[in-house]
DNA sequence: ACATGAATTCTTGTCGACAAAAAAAATACA
DNA sequence: TGTATTTTTTTTGTCGACAAGAATTCATGT
């Protein structure tokens, strides 16, 4: 029973243990640390924080509202399942926000965004050095959103950030089954993405976000299912 | 102190507080019952519903996670404000969202959809009549709700439902200036669109999707603030 | 009268304990 | 041996109480 995981702390402020605790099990369901269906104790990780249950239960409920983990009335808290028949709905709505927040982007930018986005993609594209599949998809997730925010669209942001995480799953598990490789084609189109933004193109950030997106599905796609993305045409 | 809305019961089931008092909450936010930036206390709602703080503060953890009310570290919990320097943003976001379901309606909708839906429009089409500003910007919602889970897409019925629960609180503040009139057209717009969605014409569907929107954003977005979204197009 | 600081009040955050519901284990019976 | 029923265990839901932080009031000195 020696946990190597020790995370309990002597002295913690007020309101912080809610907080930690929310994001620390919202890191660990996101990098599949906790395997969807796994159960969630709530006395088991009251004693591991050194809390009393009610702030575990105050975190589990946030994320419960976001659909990471489910409850079973009375009974058991696990860890949310990926809902592979969903896929293909779930690309749908993922190429369409890599479009309008790209394009918006492309729209809306300012000076200052340009070094945030350009600071994403040098994370980014040292993950992929690293070949940490990991941190390549933490990263390619937050370059999205840092995009998304130069867009100055918070609905669209928000629910881009939704589609990013419970992406992150799904791509976890792609990436494991291809040895954690990414080609480096995706920093080379992040580059081109990058450069529409800054010449203000909405066009082309429309059409990159586009194929950058439809790229994604395809790999992944042709791996897991098949897709109906493509039919789509907004025109 | 004499309420006249006593809510509190003798004999509940065991997991039901919770959600009792998040529906009861969230209507009177909507409905402007609650309005906004009006304060929320614990111990005030634990005494209303006759239980204790724990279950009121799940709830409210709930509507945090929604949006629907703000909280600040130690102090005072108070009802979402409005943001109306945001409304462009929601607007464009709107008529996406109308756009993309009422498309997605037209393509994957099956037999049964079609009597739900009418059955919504029935719903609304009384609710014009009886010229119920509340139930009107209701039951419109549950309409187009409708049609998205005609769609087959739970990420954009999701994101699509949360933001016509947003538009309920400025819709309602909006046809309280308009004597709760709403011009008949809606009406009819939505018979078309019952038509689109039933011969499966989905390129009639995504114009009539986004004139209905921007019909809304028009009339609310004239007397209200100027709006961007009509720049943006898909094409 | 006014500023400064102490005491009070008010609200939230956290805790430990108990009750209810469901599952698991144990027992009784054919 | 297999099945139905009772008992125990496990985990969640709810409660009342207390502590911490922030705002308000009150007191004190100049």
């Amino acid at each position: 029973m020696s946990d190597p995981d020790q995370n309990q702390v002597g002295e913690r402020k007020r309101g912080s243990g809610v907080k930690m605790v929310y994001d620390l099990l919202r890191d660990e369901i996101l990098d599949l640390k906790l395997p969807p269906g796994s159960a969630v104790d709530e006395v088991q990780l009251a004693s591991r924080f050194g809390m009393s249950r009610t702030p575990i239960r105050e975190a589990l409920v946030r994320l419960s509202s976001e659909g990471l983990i489910e409850t079973l009335p009375n009974r058991s808290t696990m860890v949310a399942n990926i809902d592979f028949l969903n896929m293909p709905s779930y690309f749908d709505a993922l190429v369409l926000m890599y479009r309008v927040t790209t394009r918006l982007a492309a729209q809306h930018r300012r000076a200052e965004d340009l070094a945030l986005i350009r600071a994403r993609q040098v994370e980014f594209s040292a993950a992929v050095g690293a070949q940490d599949a990991l941190a390549m998809i933490a990263t390619n997730a937050a370059f999205h959103s840092q995009i998304a925010a130069a867009g100055r669209n918070s609905y669209y942001a928000g629910f881009f950030g939704r589609l990013l995480n419970d992406g992150r799953r799904m791509l976890r598990l792609y990436y494991q089954s291809y040895e954690d490789r990414l080609p480096s084609r995706f920093v080379e189109e992040h580059e081109e993405i990058i450069a529409a933004i800054e010449r203000k193109d909405v066009g082309a950030a429309d059409h990159l976000g586009r194929v950058h997106g439809e790229q994604i599905v395809e790999q992944i796609g042709r791996l897991l299912t098949r897709h109906e993305a493509a039919e789509i045409d907004l025109s």
